[in-house]
DNA sequence: CATCATACTAAGCAATTGCTTAGCTTAATA
DNA sequence: TATTAAGCTAAGCAATTGCTTAGTATGATG
């Protein structure tokens, strides 16, 4: 017995996603938001209840929406080339309008760091630990490979993709491609 | 026939570089930095124009500061050995009270990326294609190397330090020491 | 000692921040 | 058709932003 909303929240979360990943956290204001999520601030602070409350739910959305890519990873059997695939797979997947915004929650972290509310904080490192636990997964499809190795080898392509992220902001194709396939040699 | 300064601009330089390396260039505010530099606003603009300039100086006082690092790969004879050095060199030079604050430049481009004001994105810029060329310069000392490869394996090398600064502000010391070992397996 | 260019203090500027609220519109129910 | 719970509009809140300025203190020179 009541009015209906005239939007969809899914669907504005995608834009929000889309803004706080090419601003960041604190380079977007409330007011950009309303213009681009296309909704009333009112609207905003009803149906996520704060601006960090957005960027919680921009988080979940990213990781839904990166989901397609991990869910790859995470089938794979290929070992070693699985993850070399997962790495340009990323590279496309954080592609948009010819614009690279690296990753959403690397981003985060990077920008945030310890200052981050510890929920959000909570968040990004549970996102984080998912991937090492796929690349480690990977890495065992390999016999040859013992736990110590895994470890080490995990590590170094939680750096890499790090590296990964933030070079395809800044560098061209060509020299992030140089810098996957010289990453593998290594592993 | 004036008055003296009570304040040395380079000291409270200093201070101004620690506190934008902690919390990036949105996150300081000209308060705090008035705080951080012990002295008033007033001082800061007669002094440095904009919070712009004092950031631009900041960044020059960081270059001064790892020019020791810089420098010391600049002389290394010891081909990737001497970049690997670096590695471990940076990775002690960005620490401080136990806190890693990763490297200032790469921390600015990744939180302005291409929003950065193009005198601010030239300095940048500069310093990284300063650390290209050196990596370049050792990684030619080794004979066997042709120009293709070192190219290629600068561009890899750029792309692991940026890794390596991320990772330095949210990883352990072990895992990053992980990261460069097997970064450098196969150079 | 008097001058006066420079430095310092602290108050205040408009603009923007995240967030709230008063008053109106909508639409499913009785 | 009248009721009413929920959504929307737009104005406005205090706090903070980067920056300025009026008034005062300082100290090397004439």
């Amino acid at each position: 017995m009541a009015r209906k909303k005239q939007y969809i929240e899914q669907e504005v979360l995608e834009k929000a996603m889309s803004l706080f990943w090419r601003n960041g956290y604190e380079n977007t204001s409330v007011r950009m938001l309303e213009k681009e999520m296309g909704i009333n601030q009112f609207s905003i602070y009803a149906s996520f209840g704060s601006k960090q409350g957005v960027f919680l739910e921009s988080i979940n959305t990213y990781k839904k929406k990166i989901h397609r890519i991990t869910d790859k990873l995470e089938k794979s059997q290929n070992g070693v080339a699985g993850i070399k695939q997962y790495f340009y797979d990323f590279l496309e997947f954080s592609e948009e309008n010819n614009v690279c915004k690296g990753c959403l929650i690397t981003n985060t972290v990077n920008e945030l760091g310890q200052n981050a509310d510890s929920i959000l904080m909570t968040e990004l490192t549970k996102f984080a630990d998912g991937i090492k636990e796929l690349f480690q997964k990977n890495l065992a499809q390999d016999a040859k490979k013992d736990i110590e190795t895994i470890e080490i080898e995990s590590n170094y392509l939680m750096t890499s993709i790090l590296g990964i992220s933030v070079a395809s902001k800044i560098f061209n194709k060509k020299q992030v491609e140089d810098a996957i396939e010289t990453a593998f040699k290594n592993l």
